[in-house]
DNA sequence: TTGACCGTAAACAGTG
DNA sequence: GCACTGTTTACGGTCA
């Protein structure tokens, strides 16, 4: 009949993911698979393989269609029932309905035929067989839902894992309430719809007739909780139990089968992970003022983007949406399988990069006694990218070693500033960008990293200014001759130690060039000191009250957070530093307080001095008291006031402190 | 596209 | 004359 037709057809593509069809162990129907083949046969001889629920369809749809046989007769005998006139479509009758049966007279012609209380009793009489038969249809399908279920569980006893077991009843649970919420909606329909098909068919058909049921408002409500759904389908499949049938590849099961948020029933069983998105509600729900899942006036559970005008709407929106349910229950796992992913994704990352560092040979020789953060081999990446390229530009021309034999042995305190993607790919002009944007103190830095910068051939990520900066800051006097600059540049770095005539005509150039860089004459020569007033003028318009303050201010807070982000990770793999307070308050303040220093360490003494982030600093700073110097008297090598290398190779805290010690002499007299 | 910033290179002058 | 120091200019690259 054209009516296993309709339903074959539907079966074909969405119903043979129905998992009804499965379910009934009657993938292809009485209609012999085909899903072409012509209803007549399939009709008049229901084989060995139909289901008892497609069998009482069957026998149900024969004895509707003598009735309307009859009534067809009763009429003008305008065409026979097995006639073409249904293939002509219907004009004014919804596809679906004209699809259903190309025997059936359509609603409009039925209009024509029979008179109007014939018409109604016709309706009545299919309305009434058609709710009988939709009836037993659901209950022979909750029936094998509930044996499947029955079933799985028996087959779950046996399995030592019992998350999925669980899964798997609750994709079960869900699928018996879908299905008893569908059979509601649909039969609501089908008495609201006094003209809707009633061809049964087949197990499909009723499914099928749904979507002409549903107006587009309620499509769109339902197919925004179908695509809320779908991941449960998804990780249900994940496990092993294709249940996506019912909805995959078919609006309109997708339709039937969304659960109505009225479906909040409790599984007997019980799982026990439903009390965890629950617990993790509530938990959130203590923290006032802001919730994970709420952001931008919207709820950001999974698929639901409610609006909610403020936090106790929200949370009562999620108390009501999205309380512990199996919906909500599976989402949660959901949400878990997707992080599960993106974990594997990272260590498959990671396993590349680390692959990506063996075969740039920058894998460190030493053992770590620690883990190795990701931000250390960034660092190490960093190295060797910064060492490659300065090793090809750099200016003597002088062939220098791989950077891997002088591995550094405290990258681990690395810090972000040496992370960045432009830190890997470029060495010069963006170096002090990088040491601003991430606000890095090239004190803590060079603290943090003493030791590998000098042993490791490899450029500093920060300017000549910052550098020649901090070279005369470190010292007692805060002052330097330019010799005294340079043996600092070649005693701190290694790669200062192997390349002098460009790197030091740049020193020189820096020192003229920029005012902060103040020359005073001594009695045996000249030595130069910092001006930090004029150091925090060299970006005036980013220091207070310009509008490009506001954006970098938002900068700063945005590496802020990334930085508080990364932190967080680093903090996880046992990252002594970033554990360390100083760091983080560092950070922080180098967050909140940036004004685009080259070096934090200014930041960090604004932030440390009065709480001001106002770029006057101390007298002493910006008068130069310069006292006149003594004889220097260098042997650079330990006459290093501050011992940055011990400190770092000490204790990694201490730096940090060490760095706050050095800046306060300045801020204290701010 | 523009300006700021930076690095690099180079020329030049002064000084010891 | 040479080396060092200091200044200045020019150019190209990067970034906001």
């Amino acid at each position: 009949m054209m009516v296993e037709s309709a339903s074959e057809t539907i079966r074909s593509t969405p119903s043979s993911q129905n998992g009804v069809g499965s379910l009934a162990n009657q993938p292809d129907g009485g209609g012999g698979g085909g899903g072409g083949g012509r209803e007549g046969a399939a009709s008049g001889e229901p084989n060995g393989e139909m289901s008892p629920v497609e069998l009482l369809h069957f026998q149900q749809q024969q004895a509707l269609q003598v009735a309307r046989q009859f009534l067809l007769q009763q009429a003008t005998g305008l065409s026979s029932p097995g006639g073409n006139d249904a293939k002509q479509p219907a004009v004014q009758v919804p596809v679906s309905v004209a699809m259903m049966s190309p025997q059936m007279i359509t609603p409009q012609q039925m209009q024509q035929i029979l008179s109007p209380p014939q018409l109604q009793a016709l309706l009545q009489q299919q309305q009434a067989i058609m709710l009988q038969q939709l009836q037993e249809y659901y209950k022979k399908q909750q029936e094998q839902l509930h044996l499947q279920l029955l079933t799985q569980q028996q087959a779950g006893k046996q399995q030592p894992k019992e998350q999925p077991l669980g899964n798997k009843q609750l994709a079960f649970q869900q699928q018996l309430l879908q299905m008893q919420q569908l059979q509601q909606q649909h039969l609501l329909n089908l008495q609201r719809q006094g003209l809707v098909s009633l061809q049964p068919g087949q197990g499909t058909v009723p499914l099928q007739t749904l979507p002409q049921a549903v107006c587009p408002s309620d499509l769109q409500q339902l197919w925004k909780e179908v695509t809320a759904t779908q991941p449960v389908e998804d990780s249900i499949k994940q496990e092993g139990l294709d249940l996506t049938t019912n909805t995959s590849n078919s609006t309109s099961f997708s339709a039937a089968k969304v659960s109505p948020p009225i479906s909040h029933h409790s599984l007997p069983n019980g799982q026990s992970a439903m009390h965890t998105p629950r617990r993790d509600s509530s938990s959130h729900e203590d923290n006032p003022g802001s919730h994970p899942l709420y952001g931008h006036g919207e709820c950001k559970w999974p698929g639901c983007e409610t609006l909610c005008e403020d936090l106790g709407q929200f949370v009562k929106h999620l108390n009501t949406e999205h309380a512990l349910d199996d919906r909500s229950t599976a989402q949660c796992r959901v949400q878990m399988q997707v992080v599960q992913q993106l974990e594997i994704q990272l260590a498959k990352e990671s396993e590349r990069l680390q692959a990506m560092m063996a075969h740039l040979h920058m894998r460190p020789s030493e053992p770590k006694p620690f883990s190795q953060p990701v931000s250390a081999h960034l660092n190490l990446v960093s190295s060797a990218t910064l060492s490659k390229s300065t090793s090809d530009t750099f200016p003597d021309g002088l062939p220098h070693p791989p950077t891997s034999a002088t591995a550094p042995i405290t990258p681990l305190r690395q810090g972000p500033s040496v992370i960045s993607s432009s830190t890997l790919h470029n060495v010069g002009p963006i170096r002090r960008r990088n040491s601003e944007k991430f606000c890095t103190p090239i004190s803590s830095e060079l603290a943090q990293n003493h030791e590998f910068y000098k042993n490791a051939d490899v450029r500093p990520p920060f300017t000549y200014a910052s550098l020649i900066r901090q070279a005369i800051l470190e010292t007692p006097d805060r002052q330097l001759t330019l010799n005294e600059i340079y043996n600092w540049f070649t005693r701190m770095f290694a790669y200062f130690r192997r390349n002098t005539a460009t790197w030091k005509n740049a020193v020189r150039h820096n020192l003229s060039l920029h005012k902060c860089f103040v020359r005073v004459e001594n009695v045996k020569g000249a030595v130069w000191t910092v001006d930090e007033h004029e150091y925090q003028k060299r970006r005036p318009p980013k220091m207070t009250g310009s509008p490009t303050l506001v954006k970098n201010m938002i900068s700063g807070l945005g590496y802020g957070a990334l930085n508080a982000s990364y932190q967080a990770a680093l903090a996880e793999s046992n990252f002594p530093l970033l554990n360390s307070p100083t760091m983080i308050n560092t950070s922080s303040a180098s967050g909140m307080l940036h004004v685009g220093h080259d070096d934090v360490s200014s930041t960090v003494e604004q932030v440390n001095s009065n709480g001001s982030n106002s770029p006057r600093l101390s007298p002493q700073q910006y008068s130069h008291p310069v006292h006149v110097k003594e004889e220097p008297a260098e042997a650079e090598d330990d006459s290093r006031p501050v011992s940055l290398m011990a400190t770092t190779n000490q204790n990694v805290t201490i730096p940090d402190d060490r760095d706050l010690e050095e800046e306060l002499p300045v801020e204290d007299l701010s």
